[in-house]
DNA sequence: TTATCGAATTGACATAAGTCAAACGCCGTT
DNA sequence: AACGGCGTTTGACTTATGTCAATTCGATAA
């Protein structure tokens, strides 16, 4: 359990290279929190009590407006840390996160970990590079939201997913897109009737086959074309 | 000149709290570039070289597309910084820099400062901060464009921008745009053509008035129902 | 097997916003 | 005063995408 723990924290970019005795500290005053399906973390604007890593499951970070449109802006996986952005803002949390399954998560608390941060320039740096991860992701949906129609959204996102999971691209792989298409609809930018319709295109014009969650890629040039006036 | 310097790094937040001679090497190894109107500082995916501090003028950071459409990201005045976001990013800049009126800038590199980083915690706060604020601008256009009509991300930016410079708010006070139309209309995600007839439809419903680029805000309690429902 | 509930799809429709082209207004120069 | 150029506005048109309602699909439980 400790031992899980332990584990789950010395494997994350952000903490991998803290010494035992930090990591040991940081497990002593880290809080466990299992959620279900659909549970809220926290919501736009709650106080910041500190950032959170997935020990398994997987959170949606997301922005929403008061008549309940969304915007996902981010799926956590396991080992990946969130909200570790907010450490520094003043106001509160910059965005909501709710589980899109049954997730556990490790709350690292703020004040702690400010303090060790103060201590040791390689954290600070590791640091940097996670908000810079984070500045890209940001700046990657304002490029699609600006630039992209949901069309290219939708074949960028499938052909960046395939490459990531398996190495190269060649026709004829398979991808299980592995979460709701509404929650992907709303992480490229739209609703699940739009998002229907462009699988639906895709699949008309041969370049993918479509059953159930289950993506076949059929013309990889072909999708690529789409994207191409970019 | 030196002092002139000397004097506008002491002055900008990120610096705020260097020592005297900390500020002398920077002063020593910072370099100024003067920008004509439209000329380009760097595009996206140049090489990272450091980041800058914006003397005098105004440079317009955006993303643009193949197929030249363009988002502004933000507009950098004196005493701000930009591109700090970067020096952690193994790639290029992830935006493009442009002069928009004829401008100076300073170029803090990016090794020199990097190691200043590594042993001044004070610094690396400071620089938390300034991250921080960026992925809060961007999340902000993120919201804007996720959720709000151009009309609404008009009626935002203007009600923003009046409080920010006067302090309150009442019917009847002026702004002036400070900026072309067509930069406010990238800025707002839109052309030109849509902006424009923004403008007119506030106007026709008598919520404010255009003269030029000065805008005088007529009803703001009528402005602000616009933006209700979110 | 059937019943049931949520997810996904489809159709019909409304509309915000982009495009293209033309006209306008403003300002500095000759 | 006339000219030229650039930024802005306007009009006519097209289109992508959202909305609402109805239907279908699929997995799970009875």
């Amino acid at each position: 359990m400790r031992e899980q723990i332990l584990q789950a924290l010395a494997s994350t970019p952000l903490l991998r290279g803290l010494g035992e005795s930090e990591l040991e500290r940081i497990a002593q005053i880290a809080a466990r929190r299992d959620l279900q399906r659909r549970q809220t973390l926290f919501i736009e604007g709650d106080r910041i009590v500190g950032f959170y890593l997935v020990l398994s499951g997987l959170v949606k970070i997301y922005k929403i407006s008061a008549d309940g449109k969304e915007q996902v802006l981010h799926l956590a996986e396991p080992g990946q840390t969130f909200a570790e952005a907010s450490l520094f803002g003043f106001d509160g949390y910059p965005a909501s996160a709710e589980a899109v399954e049954p997730s556990s998560v490790l709350l690292i608390p703020r004040e702690q970990f400010v303090a060790l941060l103060a201590n040791d320039p390689g954290l600070c740096h590791r640091m940097f590079r996670e908000l810079s991860i984070w500045l890209r992701r940001l700046s990657d949906i304002i490029y699609s939201l600006a630039f992209r129609d949901i069309e290219k959204r939708l074949v960028a996102y499938v052909l960046k997913r395939c490459e990531d999971e398996q190495g190269g691209l060649r026709d004829g792989v398979e991808y299980e897109l592995g979460i709701e298409k509404a929650l992907l609809a709303s992480y490229l930018g739209t609703v699940p009737e739009t998002f229907s319709r462009a699988l639906k295109k895709l699949q008309v014009h041969k370049l993918i086959d479509v059953k159930g969650s289950r993506i076949t890629l059929l013309d990889i040039a072909g999708l690529r074309t789409i994207l191409d006036d970019e």
